[in-house]
DNA sequence: CTTGACGTTCCAGCGCAGTGGAAGCCCTAG
DNA sequence: CTAGGGCTTCCACTGCGCTGGAACGTCAAG
């Protein structure tokens, strides 16, 4: 299959897929004579399993990892679960890092109904935004 | 005062400040005959204002915007709330994903335990991530 | 024979908020 | 006089996951 077919079916485009070549994630295939890639049914169900692991948030450096323990080492059972793991806690810390600046954003909008225009100062730009918010780390957006 | 005094007394570094001035968000200041940059008050204050809005999650182009409408077409509080609003909206949006997400990687990780490895098909990679994962789009990190 | 759809390579850039480094000036103390 | 610390400019690079375009090769249909 070539690799436009192979886009078709997997509903990436042949511009991702020969980024994904380069990456690591996906195996470069055989070559036709005309030089042209020729994949075989492996690539569909590899790309599937990148499509998986990125919809569970892992990037394709991390997927590339698991991938290369599986070809030298085989199951990657253990490494994978500790990826896992480790997601789940970095998601925690983001899902508490938003919910915190979304509850500063949410006392800045109310706070702002209090104020009057007419006190606003040129020098600070705009009262709305005191100074004096907390100097919370900016969030791994 | 020079860009180092005015550094040490904000936490930035030369470099940030020289670059907050490159992106608009500092105005270029006055320059001794050496051609050094010779800041005002004025400018804490606005590194200030700056480090608060970004506390509040605006990126520089947004804090850049609040400055532009200040300076000519004065208090931009109106402005300042819609960005606000559209902050927190995104934030509850991306709330939202990364909870599924969490869902999800538990999802994998609970599952996880039932697993034989020695089911484990070398084509598909990792059984721990199935190709079935819900297609969800890979949230905004 | 030509057209058009496909394929190949490589290089560049996006957005974001800086950071690093080189090459050179300014100023003061020793 | 020289060393140093601070300042200037400019350009490149970071991470991440692609995406766009140029310039060219390949192949089947008309």
């Amino acid at each position: 299959m070539r690799i436009g077919q192979l886009a078709a079916r997997t509903g990436l485009t042949t511009k991702t897929i020969r980024f994904y070549e380069s990456v690591g994630v996906l195996p470069a295939p055989v070559r036709c004579p005309s030089g042209y890639r020729d994949y075989d049914e492996g690539a569909v169900d590899r790309l599937a399993f990148v499509k998986a692991a990125q919809a569970a948030g892992l990037s394709l450096a991390e997927i590339r990892e698991i991938i290369t323990v599986r070809a030298s080492s085989g199951a990657p059972c253990q490494h994978v679960l500790t990826l896992l793991d480790s997601h789940a806690a970095d998601l925690d810390r983001r899902i508490a890092e938003l919910t915190a600046l979304r509850a500063d954003v949410e006392r800045l909008r109310s706070r702002a109904g209090i104020l009057d225009p007419a006190t606003c100062d040129p020098a600070v730009v705009c009262q709305v935004i005191p100074a004096d918010v907390v100097a919370r780390p900016v969030p791994t957006t």
